[in-house]
DNA sequence: TAATAAATATGACTTTTGTCATGTTTGAGA
DNA sequence: TCTCAAACATGACAAAAGTCATATTTATTA
């Protein structure tokens, strides 16, 4: 549990990631005060596909899932969104509705920004507008880089590459599990498979030693052999 | 062939598509000033990956492919961008190498504007910037979709969309065949498969009645059945 | 804590997709 | 127009991945 204390946008550490440091003091201000803090239970929906958002929401700890349902029923995890992340930007921006569904995966703490503030702070400070562009950008580039995975690696490459992934983004733990802990379901969802598929190759991995595991947890043994089999 | 005197930003319908339409007519003529226009040929190359560009290309006609090379050696085309698109924005825009390659379709006409322009415009303009944002809002949105596609579909699916979107972004001529051709080869590498696969695919339908072909020409006979195998 | 539901795991089988071989057609250039 | 290379096409087979059935383990909650 935090203090609960810094609940001001300007002292939040969590702005150091994203494009709300590129927001001048009085914006900043202006945020803070009209923005609201909510916790939000792992399980529970942020908002969902279809939804319209009057506001952008974001990370100040947990992660969260982004998914969105493909024709089939199954849902497919585009992201995995954590602290100092933006989740909402896009639908603020375009005035669509969302795309994608944000599911908590742990419990979380997000600051909800309401639209207006957002919209006029871009429309005024140029800076905080490229700043954001910067981020999109990036963000573009990292789903080429998915499209590239999803058509051209295997299954397997693609579990690995998932593992990986999440040792360098969400870190491990002090016995070498990785700190982000996700059902079988989830990486399957992320990798774009069947849950099956997936646990087979989760076993798979732990024969050769690749892997340990102790529940849901996972811990990478071999990175090497990880990164090797995926640019085969 | 065009009169080729169309040579003013101010006057180029192109503009109407893109970005370019926010900026003011001080920056426009500015723009227009510093611009060069260029042929590229078909199969030529305007970028790779791994270049880094000191400006963005807006396409004035005929189209091209922006693609990736995976680490199997395969290409995967990302993006077909035609009339009106603008390429190159997001490394002008993250200072970063380009992530993919352009190569032409067609021949094209292409014209390129020099970084500063747009960075200078981007930092000073937030009309500019918003409307910029919004595009590549609209571009991540497209991106997710292809994710899910890629992840969620078989490739018979994946080819059924292709024939679709090739029609309603490009159109048909007046014997119904597609006005956008492309090799088998480069249909493979938009579905992300093999080029057997996808010939295969193309064997079938064309069996099925689904679709009908000319040469490299492929024609949609039967767009329900196409749709109906979509969202199966 | 017992009962129940949910998640994980595995086997058996089918379908999908990729690969390699090889033949056919098409198109560009000599 | 002929030649040759590239693109297209198809068969045969192998590998990858999905599906369904069914245990087994782990959580949840009554």
């Amino acid at each position: 549990m935090k203090d609960g204390k810094e609940t001001r946008c300007e002292n939040c550490i969590v702005r150091q990631f994203n494009s709300l440091r590129a927001m001048s003091k009085e914006e900043l201000k202006k945020v803070s005060d009209s923005k609201t803090t909510k916790i939000v239970k792992k399980g529970e929906v942020i908002f969902q596909e279809g939804e319209k958002l009057n506001g952008v929401y974001c990370v100040r700890s947990g992660v969260s899932k982004l998914s969105k349902l493909s024709a089939n029923g199954k849902d497919q995890i585009v992201k995995l969104a954590t602290k100092g992340q933006v989740l909402g930007q896009r639908c603020v921006i375009s005035e669509e509705v969302s795309n994608l569904s944000a599911r908590a995966v742990d419990d979380m703490e997000v600051c909800f920004i309401p639209k207006d503030d957002v919209v006029h702070t871009l429309n005024t400070n140029p800076n905080f507008a490229v700043e954001v562009l910067r981020h999109m950008a990036h963000d573009l580039k990292e789903a080429d880089d998915v499209i590239v995975n999803m058509s051209q690696k295997t299954v397997k490459q693609r579990v690995a590459e998932a593992f990986l992934y999440m040792k360098n983004n969400f870190g491990e733990d002090s016995e070498g599990y990785l700190t982000l802990t996700l059902s079988r379901e989830d990486i399957a969802s992320v990798v774009g498979t069947a849950t099956e598929s997936c646990i087979r190759i989760i076993s798979e991995f732990k024969k050769k030693k690749y892997i340990k595991t102790s529940g849901k947890q996972i811990g990478i043994l071999d990175e090497r052999a990880l990164e090797d089999m995926i640019d085969s």
